[in-house]
RNA sequence: GCCCACAUAGCUCAGUCGGUAGAGCACAUUCUUGGUAAGAAUGGGGUCAUCGGUUCGAAUCCGAUUGUGGGCUCCA
C-alpha cells in the first residue's frame, strides 16, 4: 500500500516539476521576446508545453537558444513565490495579456493565484517546486502550431514542447525510448521490409500492399474468415459506390457528408464512394421477409471505405483515406441484444489475444451534439453497453459526447509492445439504420417488429491494424504471420539442387519458403535473411545433403543443433498452427 | 485545413561562398564456391519534387504548387 502512495507522490512530483519547467520556458521566451503574449503551459504525459503568441515564427534553431536561457534560469535557482490576488488586481497585472484576461474572466472565484519566478509572473493555480534549481534535467523537443483553446476559429499560437526529469539519466532513457520507437515506426519498417507503399503519385492516404504485405494480409484475412464462420457469422461482399438516394435513406448525406467525397456522375445520376458498408447490409436484410427465427443475423465484410480526412491528419497506415474495415452488422431482437453485445466483446478480446496484445482500455462514448434518436433510446442503449462492460468485469472510462450520430459505442484502445495506445475496436449501437431502412422481422405473434442493430469493427481497420502489428512486433512477425517463414541457404552452388527439393517439400506442407540461390557467400545470405527478419534460416551444405538433415538458425541468432529434416518440419508446422 | 520543417539515384544520405552531380547499399555483368551478420572488380542509373522569378550562371537565393514529417482539431 505504501508503495502505491509513494508512486502517486512521485508521479505528481514529476508533474509539478514539469509544470515549473514550462514556467521557466515562458520566462526564457519572455527574455527573448519582451512582447510575447502567453497562452497556457501545462504538464502533459511525457513532459510539458507552453503556447505563445510571438512577433515572428520560431524555427528549430531557436530551441537551443531558449534552452540555454532556461539553463541560466535554472542555475540561478530562483524561488517560485505564490500569491492570491483579486480578479481586479489580476486584470491590471495582465492588462497586456489578452489570453490571460480571457482565462481570468472564466475563473469562478473572486481570487486568483499567481506564481512568480525571476521576472516572470503567471496566472497559475500551482503547485510548483520551491525554486528553479529543482528542475534537474530538461530538453525542448519541438515546436508546433496549436490553436488557442484547440479551436481553429481562434488564433494559432506557437507551442514549444519539452520534457523534464528528476535526473539526466532518466531524461537520457526517455530519449532512448523515443529512438527505439522510431526504429519500429511502421512507415520505416514498411519500406525496409517491402510490405506496403504510399507513393506520391496516387495521392495522400492511399496505400498499395506489395507481395510481402499482401501475404500477411492474406494470412490474416483467412484466419479472420475462419474465426467469423466459427462464431456464427456470414460474409457479405458489397460495391464501393452507391446511388445518392441510398445515402439519403441511410442519413449519411445529412450527418456524415463532411467525411464523404464529391459525387460521381454516371448517366446523369449521382453516386457516392462508400464511407461505410452499412447501407448495403441493410438492403441485403430487406431483400426478403425475415422471421424472428432467422435472428440474430451476423453479417461481416472486409469492406473498403473511403472517407475524407484533412491532409494534415494523414499518418502512414494509421490514418488514411481509403481503408478496409473488418466490419459486421448484427441484427437481432431486443431480447438478444445483451448476449450479442457480450459475445462481440468476448470475440474481440479473443482476437486481440491471438495477435499478441494483452492490454487494452475500454471507453464508453455517449450522445454527441449532432445526433438522431430520442433521449430514451440513447439512455437505453447506453445502459445496455454499460451492462455488458460490467458483466465482463471490465474497467471503463466515459467519453461524454463521443458517440457517433446514430448511437453510443464502446471503443477499445489497445496497448502495444512499447506501451502506446491505439483506438482500434469499435462496437456501436445503431438505432438509426433499422429505422431509416424500415427493417422489420415477423415475431412469434405474427406481427412486425423493429430489430436492433450492432455495428462493429473488431480490429478496426485492416490498415491501422497492420500498422500497429508492424510496430508491435518491430517487423519481426511470429512464424504464422511472417511473409517468408523459412529461408533456405545453400552453402555453395552444388547444394542448390538439394535446397530446391527442400523448398518443394516445405511448400507442399504450406510453409512459406524461399531459396537464396544467388552465387553469394553464405554469410551474406544469412545477413540478408536476418535483416529481412525471416524467422528461420535453413543452411544446407555437404553434411546436410549427405544425411538429409538441416542446420537451423533463428533470426534471434540462436543456432539449433543439426537435426533430421522431418523433426524440424514437425516443430515448425506445430509452431505455425499454434500461432505463437 | 492551419503553424513549422523537409523534398538530391530504387533506398539511406553528402553536396561549403551560386560556377553545371557524389558515396554506400540495391541492380546488371564477370571472377570467386565460401559453414552461421557484408568476398572482389566493372558497369548502368539523376530535367536535384513541379512551375515561375532573381542572376552571366541556380540542387544552392526568392515565390507558388504538390507531397512528406512534427503538432492543433477530428478519427477506424
Amino acid at each position: 500500500m505504501a508503495d502505491i502512495i509513494n508512486l502517486v507522490n512521485a508521479e505528481s512530483k514529476l508533474e509539478t516539476m514539469r509544470h515549473s519547467a514550462s514556467h521557466v520556458l515562458a520566462e526564457a521566451v519572455l527574455s527573448i521576446f519582451p512582447d510575447a503574449k502567453f497562452g497556457i503551459g501545462p504538464a502533459i504525459e511525457d513532459g510539458f508545453y507552453y503556447d505563445f503568441d510571438l512577433p515572428r515564427s520560431l524555427t528549430p534553431d531557436d530551441l537551443p537558444v531558449i534552452e540555454e536561457k532556461m539553463g541560466e534560469i535554472i542555475k540561478a535557482d530562483l524561488p517560485f513565490t505564490h500569491k492570491e490576488i483579486t480578479k481586479a488586481e489580476a486584470k491590471k497585472l495582465f492588462a497586456s495579456q489578452p489570453y490571460k484576461l480571457e482565462l481570468i474572466d472564466e475563473i469562478p472565484d473572486d481570487k486568483v493565484g499567481i506564481y512568480e519566478q525571476g521576472g516572470f509572473v503567471d496566472l497559475c493555480r500551482g503547485p510548483h517546486v520551491n525554486s528553479t534549481g529543482e528542475i534537474k534535467a530538461f530538453k525542448l523537443s519541438n515546436i508546433a502550431g496549436a490553436y488557442w483553446r484547440g479551436n481553429e476559429r481562434f488564433p494559432m499560437l506557437q507551442r514549444i514542447y519539452g520534457t523534464a526529469f528528476t535526473s539526466q539519466k532518466e531524461l537520457d532513457e526517455h530519449l532512448t525510448r523515443i529512438e527505439e520507437a522510431k526504429k519500429r515506426d511502421h512507415r520505416k519498417l514498411g519500406k525496409e521490409l517491402d510490405l506496403f507503399l504510399t507513393p506520391d503519385e496516387i495521392g495522400g492516404g492511399l496505400v498499395i500492399y506489395t507481395p510481402k504485405g499482401g501475404r500477411i494480409r492474406a494470412v490474416i484475412e483467412e484466419f479472420w474468415r475462419q474465426e467469423h464462420f466459427a462464431n456464427g457469422y456470414e460474409i457479405l461482399y458489397t460495391p464501393h459506390i452507391g446511388l445518392s438516394k441510398l445515402w439519403e435513406t441511410s442519413g449519411h448525406l445529412d450527418f456524415y457528408q463532411e467525411n464523404m467525397y464529391s459525387p460521381i456522375d454516371i448517366e446523369g445520376q449521382e453516386y457516392y464512394l462508400k464511407p461505410m458498408n452499412c447501407p448495403f447490409h441493410m438492403l441485403a436484410y430487406k431483400s426478403r421477409t425475415r422471421s424472428y427465427r432467422d435472428l440474430p443475423l451476423r453479417w461481416a465484410e472486409l469492406g473498403t471505405v473511403y472517407r475524407y480526412e484533412r491532409s494534415g491528419v494523414l499518418l502512414g497506415l494509421l490514418r488514411v483515406r481509403g481503408f478496409t474495415q473488418d466490419d459486421a452488422h448484427i441484427i437481432c431482437t431486443p431480447e438478444q441484444m445483451n448476449s450479442e453485445l457480450s459475445e462481440v466483446l468476448r470475440f474481440s478480446l479473443h482476437m486481440w489475444r491471438v495477435f499478441g496484445f494483452q492490454k487494452y482500455r475500454v471507453f464508453l462514448s455517449t450522445r454527441p451534439e449532432k445526433s438522431i434518436g430520442t433521449d430514451q433510446m440513447w439512455q437505453d442503449a447506453e445502459n445496455a453497453l454499460r451492462r455488458v462492460i460490467d458483466e465482463n468485469e471490465l474497467e471503463y472510462e466515459v467519453d461524454e459526447g463521443g458517440g457517433v450520430f446514430y448511437g453510443p459505442k464502446i471503443d477499445l484502445k489497445i496497448e502495444d509492445a512499447i506501451k502506446r495506445e491505439w483506438q482500434m475496436t469499435t462496437i456501436q449501437f445503431d438505432f438509426n439504420l433499422p429505422e431509416r431502412f424500415d427493417l422489420v422481422y415477423i415475431g412469434a405473434d405474427g406481427q412486425e417488429h423493429r430489430p436492433y442493430m450492432i455495428h462493429r469493427a473488431l480490429l478496426g481497420s485492416w490498415d491501422r491494424f497492420f500498422g500497429l502489428l508492424i510496430e508491435h512486433y518491430a517487423g519481426a512477425f511470429p512464424a504464422w504471420l511472417a511473409p517468408v517463414q523459412v529461408n533456405v541457404i545453400p552453402v555453395a552452388d552444388r547444394h542448390l539442387e538439394h535446397a530446391r527439393k527442400l523448398e518443394k517439400e516445405m511448400r507442399n506442407l504450406g510453409i512459406r519458403v524461399e531459396v537464396d540461390d544467388r552465387s553469394e557467400r553464405m554469410n551474406l545470405k544469412i545477413r540478408q535473411a536476418q535483416l529481412d527478419k525471416i524467422p528461420y534460416m535453413v543452411i544446407i551444405g555437404d553434411k546436410e545433403v549427405a544425411d538429409n538433415s538441416v542446420s537451423v538458425r533463428r533470426r534471434s541468432g540462436e543456432q539449433l543443433p543439426t537435426q533430421p529434416l522431418a523433426g524440424f518440419l514437425e516443430t515448425l508446422t506445430k509452431e505455425i498452427a499454434d500461432k505463437v
